[in-house]
DNA sequence: CGCAGAAATGACCGGGTGGTCATTCCTATG
DNA sequence: CATAGGAATGACCACCCGGTCATTTCTGCG
């Protein structure tokens, strides 16, 4: 008769996949759009489902409860940006140093204004304590990219481009801290400074590059690859 | 009669300043923790009167509102904070850029250790948009801070340090953004991903060390100041 | 048509929130 | 001691929250 452990967890587990997939596209973005705008605290079931205009005992048929809903949001999403986010990570590996680094930085900064609601659940993330999967989630994203901006310097110290004595991690974290600043500049005035990172596409573009060609010209050995830079 | 303009704003103004000084400091310091570890919206008047053991109207008597009590609360602090800030900035002005920068590093993390609710509080607002007062004072912090930053590598240029063709507004923004992020990382382990920021004061002295060094070198005229940096 | 099972509904619940205010308490002064 | 005025109180308010569930509606099949 009763069962605890059913508590949290599956609920139906079936209603909601039954659905109408048109009407699934629906619930899950404006779900979506609720978290990446409010945070996980802030965001209200009330309010998703008054936008929907269905019941709110529906949403908690589908989804069991407010963190089964924003679980379901997150895996989902995490599995359908997987992809394209290892196709910019794997694309022109054989490339040079330079010219990678400027190719990740802007590939990342589309990806942002691409999937506006995915960066900004992620940005919250980053200094939110309370979201369900927060540490799990979190450590795995950071490592993956951090693991990737490591390589990417050793590599290029591979290829002569990067100083030998420069500390991989070292650099790969100021790599990932100064484009994840950037990112979030870009649709925050506030943090953006004067910068020109958060004004039109073209400033965008050309104050990204300028980040990528500096940090490159910080990591570059000085007298063999002049210039390489601003390829 | 009815006075709409006082809804939000003075309350009765004094009886907050009559209180006894020692009261005063534990119904602020009690506020304090408050907002900073649980944020603007999440922060909780029952709860602080629950800490204080005061009555709930006691608080609004003071301060009218939640939002006049963060008010007060964070000018206040701005205001205690200015001094020693301005102090790290200032001193040794006439010291060479890379020791200024490792010195900046070490006070900055320093400081954020010795103030950890309002360095809390400032971290969350850089991403939690509902702070009142946000955008006028961050807007204001940021610019102080890398303005800080611009007029220390123009120094450094015509120090002979720092790369002539480096542009100042770039490397200022990188600077800030590997900051912020070793901060952020010194107490949030999730963030740090290896690195050893948030360890033992030990390591993270010296992982600080570290990326203000990378840093350095990486900005530094490389034929005329080899070694400088690790000074 | 009848009917079964899935899906949808929204009134309702307990609890927490920021905020109010009539009342009581405290204390300093005449 | 009486009293005036500031300080303290906590019951109370309207509102919103996540979550429940008995009931109704829909839909497809025999």
């Amino acid at each position: 008769m009763n069962d605890p452990q059913a508590a949290a967890g599956k609920a139906t587990g079936l209603t909601f996949s039954n659905l109408d997939p048109q009407k699934q596209r629906r619930v899950l973005d404006e779900s979506y759009r609720e978290f990446a705008e409010r945070g996980y605290n802030q965001a209200s079931i009330n309010r998703i489902v008054g936008r929907l205009d269905i019941a709110k005992g529906s949403l908690f048929q589908y989804f069991g409860s407010k963190e089964g809903l924003f679980k379901h949001l997150f895996r989902r999403a995490v599995d359908e940006i997987k992809t394209p986010l290892r196709a910019i990570r794997d694309a022109d590996t054989a490339e040079a140093f330079p010219q990678r680094l400027k190719r990740v930085f802007a590939a990342s900064a589309a990806f942002a204004k691409a999937h506006p609601f995915l960066w900004g659940i992620y940005r919250r993330m980053l200094t939110q304590e309370d979201f369900p999967l927060r540490a799990t989630l979190l450590s795995e994203v950071r490592a993956e990219a951090l693991t990737f901006f490591r390589e990417l310097i050793e590599l290029g110290q591979q290829q002569g481009f990067v100083r030998a004595e420069l500390d991989p991690a070292t650099a790969a974290f100021i790599i990932e801290a100064t484009l994840d600043r950037a990112l979030t500049a870009q649709d925050s005035p506030v943090l953006d400074a004067g910068l020109g990172l958060s004004s039109d596409p073209h400033t965008r573009q050309a104050r990204l590059d300028a980040l990528a060609e500096a940090l490159c010209q910080g990591f570059s050995i000085p007298e063999a690859h002049k210039g390489d830079c601003n390829a």
